[in-house]
DNA sequence: ACAAACAATATGAAATTTCATATAATATTG
DNA sequence: CAATATTATATGAAATTTCATATTGTTTGT
């Protein structure tokens, strides 16, 4: 006779959702933050990940910030709409398009990589420095495991 | 005289990304299995947060499974139509809308938690024993002290 | 140099998501 | 107990995303 008020523990326990839920959480309140700027998450994904390899093309571009790439294309259009980036087709390669960044949109993703960097302080700090010393080399072996399973 | 095709390394060591590329790459993996079972992959998060949690509200199970409410109710009409859930309003309060599994939806759930089980035994298998005891410490004690900052 | 294969991006159309708000039920207050 | 506030869910309409595929440019093989 079982009490099915009492939740069953898979969820709490399984590692993929103990990762979506950690980013989820930890980036709801730097989101915030992103979307009072007037930008969408997604598109701070795009600045952030510009002002690291600014030029890129369109699909490393949707590597690096995981996005969809005809998704992305459609960003990408919306952010030099609104002038953030600016849009060249490579010399070398006529079928490559290659994303760059704006004064605006280097000021705009260089301020927010500072309140980023701040948010992250506080975020370890509040951790506190046991954990908060061990969190990204976990990550980081994960990522590295993940990437050696895929080749 | 900067050299722009070296990349800039914030983004590589910024938490957040950290954990928003863990949880993407190790969940791509599984989730090419749930499509392959003939589910979306917010689908397969409702079915797991069931299991342990048949009969949870909306609003609840939104939380769970961490789903905008609309979007919620939209997928739960869904999955009610093609025989996963069923709901039924609350006894006691009538706003409330409780979401139970069907034998088919309890049926499914339970098979893909058991492949879920397999799967992440092999992700920390193949990430190897030192690290794979710390990444769920560490990734709990984050989710908790998100909790804290929270209230 | 030509044809076939391949690669990068764009785009149409359907499906989904989002946001604000409507609707309905319950709880609270005076 | 009536009026008001609050809570839970649903829904319209606009925006975004997805998926398949078209388009354009490049590479490879002969």
């Amino acid at each position: 006779m079982k009490d099915p008020d009492v939740p069953g523990d898979f969820v709490d326990s399984y590692l993929l959702y103990l990762l979506a839920a950690a980013s989820d959480k930890a980036s709801a309140e730097f989101h915030a933050k992103v979307r009072q700027s007037g930008l969408r998450v997604i598109e701070w994904r795009v600045l952030a990940v510009l002002v690291d390899r600014d030029g890129a093309m369109i699909t490393r571009l949707a590597e690096y910030a995981m996005i969809e790439q005809s998704r992305l294309t459609r960003i990408v259009a919306q952010m030099d709409e609104r002038g953030f980036v600016s849009r060249k087709s490579d010399v070398d390669d006529g079928r490559r398009v290659r994303v760059f960044l704006t004064n605006k949109g280097r000021r705009t993703g260089l301020a927010l990589i500072e309140d980023a960097k701040q948010h992250e302080d506080e975020l370890l700090a509040s951790l506190g420095g046991q954990m908060a010393g061990k969190l990204k080399p976990a990550l980081r072996a994960l990522l590295s495991s993940l990437n050696e399973r895929a080749s």
